[in-house]
DNA sequence: CCTACGCACTTTTTT
DNA sequence: AGTGCGTAGG
């Protein structure tokens, strides 16, 4: 057979990376060495060299849109849909896991998952229920405690007793939470993977079956991997499978969050015959950016080692800039982002990274008053959005009036007249007949227990669901026609009408757009596991959460965290906020293990940029309300300095001494006019960037300035004098 | 029951 | 500074 068209194209360790033996192998693939491509290549080589089956297959990423990418290039290499092959997500194919062994893996047929939001209610309706100090055990600390343990494998019988009260209740909660997640069906994300891999425990033939199934695993960003997802993918392969592992220990940023950089870096203890594979030609930046990321990431200890490489010339060096507030530094970045476009870049080129979604508020400002186009990634996700949620919520009601977190969330949005006291005795009711909140409400209308006002309103809440629950049979209404239907039926229209500002508007926008991802939505494929298009949409809802936005398609500017930009590349890059105390942050100095991540995450950022490195940092920054002083990050002296050009001389005026201690010895390189014009020196008539006369020294350039009232001071430029500060209220400068 | 005000908090985010 | 949450008053 043929098999050249999966080889050719590729460079040799690329080759050597998808040609390897049906064996374990570890692929080290560095920032934009084509790592998805060595991914989608090794599943046709293995196609067409092995004859494997797509069933015998199984992709594993992270997130939707690497698995929706995954899924789609092999499409395209391979000709048509791999089917039978499993590609997804962890938490996905869990999911599916566990939809297809309910029984086996002791839940309920009908299973929810909760998104975050979810659990983080159910914890507080459980704190609120056994009366718990949310002072002294604050909710989110308590959800957070829990996912982490169920990251770390451990069920509440499994965390170690501790005699310290915090700890025992900390423990305690999650008994009590385990519970009431039994009782009411309710998977959280993390235990669908802790669910999955006890499933494939506790069934020797389920394991069995899938170990055989399973021939060949391959995992993306595999340094990404907390406890769980690595044993469960151990189970998963077995001793029959073999497994290709696809990542780069200098881009494990997710240390916070469970991941184990050891699972990458002990690979090839763990499976037999490793075959390692370094990818280190880098098809993306420029030899001087790479050779900042390779001379930054030298600093980390314990890497596996790898070094990037181009072929395709050094480029510019990086550009430095030393804004003197974050104002500065912002109007800095919009000075380039349009020269850049004046001389052809588009502005979806253009991205500005940064350590904390604060730091967006100052450039978002300036971007708006330049009129530039912009889009911020991150941020609430679709089915996160209150209104959407919502709307999910009346749907999960709708299919299941038992649903007493759907029930909690809508009963009184829009405000019916069911307020924190008739809840309560819903809640009552419900747990001293051990019946659902619905069917005590149901009672209450019945018999009358409550006052008629009380009782009214719950008696037309009910109505409304059942009216709603009546659509969901009717055969020929589509999914769409249905969310319809419920928000039509629920009032959330008028509900968000009466909210000041653009925000209702939005939100009627937003639940056009959730009837129209309905509408749109198809269940065809694999998913026998789903008793209903309603259930399958709601689950995908929970566990894709749509990135998508409306402006997806204008041309602008990319705002983002430096977290939200892995994977990512763009043309022209600036890193703002290059600070200590910010990045890295201030957070990260305890644990020692933290600031080599922050360095990690340095070098993810640096390797985002194609073309053109700018790094910014600010003197004085306004943060939450104060106003701090931070010293350039250790970052930038860590990156080889003769990558770096400082585009502005740092004033060499008087400052507090903790200041000075850390400014550059850099000098000017290059003056930039078009950077410097239109920035006001406070107080006086005088702008950088002005032609000005001075009677003495003649014409020049304003480049700088220092101070404020009778002290401001300018640096000028002159034509033939050189550069001279001078006092503004002495020197007699006259514009031109 | 709803609205308004005051208080505390503030790294990073996917599922 | 800005937001989200909880409590106090209308």
């Amino acid at each position: 057979m043929d098999v050249s068209f999966i080889l050719d194209a590729l460079n040799d360790k690329q080759r050597e990376a998808v040609a390897a033996p049906l064996q374990n192998s570890l692929v080290l693939a560095g920032a934009g060495s084509g790592k998805t491509r060595v991914l989608v290549h090794r599943i046709a080589w293995l196609m067409h060299a092995y004859e494997l089956s797509p069933y015998s297959l199984m992709a594993v990423t992270f997130t939707n849109k690497a698995a929706r990418e995954m899924q789609g290039r092999i499409e395209q290499l391979v000709g048509l849909p791999p089917q039978g092959m499993w590609v997804g997500t962890f938490h996905g194919l869990a999911h599916r896991l566990l939809r297809a062994h309910w029984r086996d893996a002791g839940l309920k047929e009908n299973f929810q998952i909760m998104d975050s939001d979810d659990q983080l209610r159910l914890v507080k309706r459980i704190m609120r229920e056994f009366n718990i100090d949310d002072t002294r055990w604050p909710p989110k600390q308590v959800a957070w405690f829990i996912n982490g343990q169920k990251d770390e494998g451990r069920r509440a019988a499994h965390v170690p007793d501790s005699h310290d009260p915090f700890s025992k209740g900390m423990r305690e909660l999650y008994y009590h939470y385990e519970e009431a997640c039994e009782r009411n069906g309710l998977l959280d994300f993390g235990e669908l993977l802790l669910r999955a891999h006890e499933l494939m425990l506790t069934n020797p033939a389920l394991l069995k079956h899938y170990q055989q199934r399973f021939v060949h695993v391959l995992v993306d960003e595999f340094q990404d991997t907390n406890t769980i997802q690595y044993a469960w993918l151990r189970v998963m392969v077995g001793d029959t499978g073999t497994i290709t592992a696809v990542g780069d220990d200098d881009q494990s940023i997710y240390g916070w969050r469970g991941a184990k950089i050891e699972n990458i870096q002990n690979f090839s203890k763990h499976f037999n015959d490793v075959a390692t594979i370094r990818l280190e030609q880098n098809y993306r930046s420029t030899g001087q950016i790479l050779k900042a990321a390779n001379g930054l990431i030298q600093n980390n200890d314990d890497r596996l080692g790898k070094e990037l490489w181009t072929d395709s010339g050094d480029g510019d060096p990086i550009s430095l800039y030393a804004g003197f507030n974050e104002q500065d530094e912002a109007r800095f970045i919009l000075e380039i982002i349009k020269k850049w476009r004046d001389d052809g870049t588009a502005l979806k080129d253009m991205a500005i990274l940064y350590r904390s979604n604060a730091q967006s508020r100052v450039i978002e400002e300036c971007l708006v008053r330049e009129q530039l186009p912009y889009r911020i990634y991150g941020g609430h996700r679709f089915y996160d959005r209150l209104e959407i949620k919502n709307a999910l919520a009346y749907a999960r009601l709708a299919v299941d009036p038992n649903d007493d977190g759907a029930m909690e969330r809508v009963i009184n949005v829009p405000p019916r007249g069911i307020g924190e006291r008739s809840i309560g005795t819903l809640r009552e009711i419900a747990r001293d007949q051990g019946c659902s909140m619905w069917q005590a409400a149901e009672h209450i209308v019945q018999h009358g227990v409550m006052p008629a006002r009380a009782s009214n309103a719950i008696k037309n809440f009910l109505q409304i669901i059942d009216g709603m629950g009546n659509t969901l049979i009717q055969p020929d209404l589509g999914l769409g026609d249905v969310f319809e239907h419920i928000i039509q039926e629920a009032g959330l229209i008028p509900h968000h009408e009466k909210e000041k500002g653009e925000k209702g508007e939005a939100r009627i926008e937003n639940l056009k757009e959730l009837v129209s991802a309905a509408s749109g939505f198809s269940w065809s494929e694999d998913d026998e596991e789903f008793s209903s298009p309603m259930m399958a949409f709601l689950d995908q809802a929970v566990l894709d959460a749509g990135e998508a936005q409306a402006d997806e398609y204008q041309d602008s500017v990319q705002l983002m965290t430096l977290h939200s930009a892995k994977g990512l590349e763009f043309p022209l890059v600036f890193l703002t906020g290059v600070e200590e105390n910010l990045f890295p942050s201030k957070m990260s100095f305890e644990e020692p293990g933290r600031l080599e991540e922050e360095r990690r995450l340095c070098y993810v950022g640096i390797t985002r940029a194609m073309e053109k490195l700018y790094i910014t940092y600010a003197e004085s920054r306004r943060l939450h309300g104060s106003e701090s002083f931070n010293s350039p990050s250790r970052f930038i002296r860590e990156i080889p300095q003769e990558c770096i050009e400082e585009v502005r001389l740092r004033s060499q005026v008087a400052r507090p001494v903790s200041m000075q201690r850390h400014n550059y010895q850099g000098t000017l390189q290059k003056q930039n006019q078009s950077i410097l014009h239109g920035y006001q020196v406070p107080e006086t008539n005088v702008s950088m960037g002005d032609r000005v006369k001075h009677p003495v020294f003649g014409e020049g350039l304003v480049i700088n300035y220092e101070g404020q009232g009778p002290q401001a001071r300018v640096q000028v430029n002159f034509d033939t004098e050189g550069t001279k500060w001078l006092v503004l209220s002495f020197a007699k400068l006259e514009v031109l």
